[in-house]
RNA sequence: GGCCCGAUGGUCAAGCGGUUAAGACACCGCCCUUUCACGGCGGUAUCACGGGUUCGAGUCCCGUUCGGGUCACCA
């Protein structure tokens, strides 16, 4: 008669460490009271998702704000989703947002930590050692059904109207003696090890939360697969190893994982281990048709963090913004703090969103505007030109070619105490830009209706008679108004107001006729600085434009 | 369908048994203003529904409805 010893053998013939050695290689972490280890743990099955990237910025906050640690892991278990440089992207991505890791994979190519290996495929003698000390215990047991027979065991379940899953009387393989477990690995059959759960189904399990709160579910007795018949660990036992010998004290993931925790938890019991705190994130949702879904990956292009950056949205305005759905309190905090780094913010499991919260663009660009109004002209003009490299080259070359021009471009109404708010994206800005280019200008504008033809010819000519280039503001204005009264405009406002009948418009009319002339558009910033940026060939030229156009 | 979670304006949300139910985005109006902006002020608009408990319910309990998640040798 053989036991679950010659079994456990048979299945791990080259391990011969135990959990007690692993225990003593991977000691608890020497850190201070309260200091929490959080992990992100994505799978390279692809571009950076939003989603993930926000899960880290919570783990992040979580470790910084106890002055502790925060560590990558990949989960690369699934070779058959797995995409060749994927981890690499999303390292990139972390990078270039500026969210830092602490150890494991902290930059494309670089891996520290004493917690080694930080990649799951090159962990695998590690989960053999506690699968095989399993096994011998008898707390699990290899399987040998076939897709077939589980699927027929399904089916079954599902006519009888029971619950799915390998489970109980259901669970074929559990009931091989170990002679007949021996017999067919001998044969070659292929197998899975299951745990045998002690788990039962009528009873049940609580656990708290931190963003949840007190949750109550029923046991976990599924047997569920340990391993997978190469040998990888399923995510569920890798979790478990994992983060126990990597000392994870605080476990921040996708709420997709909430219904996983009795599987975890009676995980963390059988091995031994001490679990984690858990904490699940709301995903962030999208507005479909009325409803809301989560973001998703293969529709939304905004999923991907790469949209971002395509965009041209600072790196600066997708954290400030995300900081607003982190922790409801954000926004008041900023306020007071309208200089403080956000790091210095202090995090708070019970400020986040139980449940998901729409991902808001216009929000964003809110966001964004503050973020870019507060930049100076050569922040945004470096900004500007590095998004033009990547994603306009037209545009980049006609900036590259007068960099001195550009920069006068974003300086124009930037700096002072009331800065405009005309972008909220890098990709806002061949637009903002294009009148201030000879081909970008639009000459297809109209006069606003009020206004006639005629008079608005009669001022631009002579406006061309006034014209000082090298006026100052005050110069400039003051000739504007001067414009006023000789064409029957009102130079106050004020007084227009009172007496509309007696004007034909007022001082803003004439300016408007002016910015028309000039740059094609009602909406620019202060005229006077654009025209001395134009200069005066180009300022005459457009005005001469504009007469014999108004004049046809 | 089973299990779990959730539900305050169009959106993000504060609220922890007694509030005129904060604030932000968006929208609208007014003011300021050389135009355009910025800014300031104001406005429209919310407690999903039905029962309890209570002197009193957005807040506590139970149902209903709706939304989300999950039920793999994927994570």
């Amino acid at each position: 008669m053989a036991d679950w010893k010659q079994v456990a053998a048979r299945l791990f013939p080259d391990v011969t460490r135990t959990p007690d050695d692993l225990e003593a290689l991977y000691p608890p972490r020497a850190l201070a009271e309260g200091a929490r280890v959080t992990r992100i743990a994505p799978s390279p099955t692809g571009y950076l998702h939003l989603g993930v990237f926000f899960t880290a910025l919570v783990n992040r906050l979580t470790a910084s704000t106890t002055n502790g640690v925060f560590y990558f892991r990949l989960e690369d278990t699934d070779k058959k989703r797995e995409v060749e440089g994927g981890a690499d992207d999303i390292l990139k991505g972390f990078n270039d947002y500026g969210l830092t890791i602490d150890e494991g994979f902290v930059a494309p190519g670089v891996v520290h930590g004493d917690y080694a290996p930080y990649q799951q495929s090159q962990r695998v003698d590690l989960y053999h050692v506690y699968v095989k000390s399993l096994v011998e215990q008898g707390l699990a047991y290899p399987c040998f059904c076939s897709e077939e027979e589980r699927q027929q065991a399904r089916e079954a379940q599902e006519a009888a109207k029971c619950r799915t899953g390998y489970y109980g009387p259901y669970a074929k393989c559990r009931a091989l003696t170990p002679d007949e477990a021996l017999a067919r690995i001998d044969a070659g059959t292929p197998c899975v090890v299951r745990l045998r759960s002690g788990g039962d189904e009528s009873r049940r399990i609580a656990f708290t939360d931190l963003i949840k709160g007190k949750i109550e579910m029923p046991e976990n007795d599924e047997d569920l697969v340990l391993l997978k018949s190469d040998g990888v660990p399923t995510y569920h036992f890798a979790h478990a190893v994992d983060d126990h010998l990597m000392r994870t004290t605080h476990v921040i993931r996708g709420d997709e994982w909430i219904s996983s925790v009795p599987k975890h938890l009676e995980l963390f019991r059988v091995l031994g281990f001490k679990p984690p705190k858990y904490a699940h994130v709301a995903p962030l949702m999208k507005e479909d048709g009325g409803g809301k879904r989560k973001l998703s990956k293969r529709k939304d292009p905004e999923a991907a963090m790469h949209y971002y950056a395509s965009e041209g949205y600072p790196a600066d305005s997708v954290l400030e913004y995300l900081f607003t759905v982190v922790n409801s309190d954000f926004e008041d905090w900023r306020r007071c703090n309208p200089d403080a780094n956000r790091a210095a913010f202090p995090f708070n499991f019970k400020k986040m969103s139980v449940s998901g919260a729409l991902f808001d663009l216009a929000k964003l660009s809110d966001v964004s505007k503050n973020v870019i109004a507060r930049m100076t002209a050569d922040e945004v003009t470096d900004a500007v030109l590095a998004w033009a490299k990547d994603y306009d080259p037209t545009f980049y070359e006609t900036l590259a070619a007068d960099p001195a021009f550009a920069r006068g471009i974003f300086a124009i109404d930037r700096g002072g105490a009331k800065p405009r708010k005309d972008m909220a994206k890098w990709s806002d800005a061949p637009d903002y830009a294009a009148y201030f280019f000879d081909g970008g200008m639009d000459d297809g504008w109209e006069l606003p209706e009020h206004l006639k033809a005629a008079d608005a010819v009669a001022v631009l000519q002579a406006y061309k008679v006034a014209y000082d280039p090298a006026a100052d503001k005050d110069a400039w204005f003051a000739a504007v108004k001067a414009l006023c009264e000789p064409f029957g405009f009102c130079p106050d406002v004020k007084e227009y107001k009172k007496h509309p009948d007696d004007f034909k418009g007022h001082v803003g009319d004439v300016s408007t006729i002016l910015r028309l002339a000039v740059t094609g558009r009602r909406n620019t910033p202060d005229l006077c600085a654009i025209m001395q940026l134009l200069g005066k060939d180009r300022v005459i030229a457009r005005i001469d434009r504009a007469i014999q156009n108004l004049s046809e």
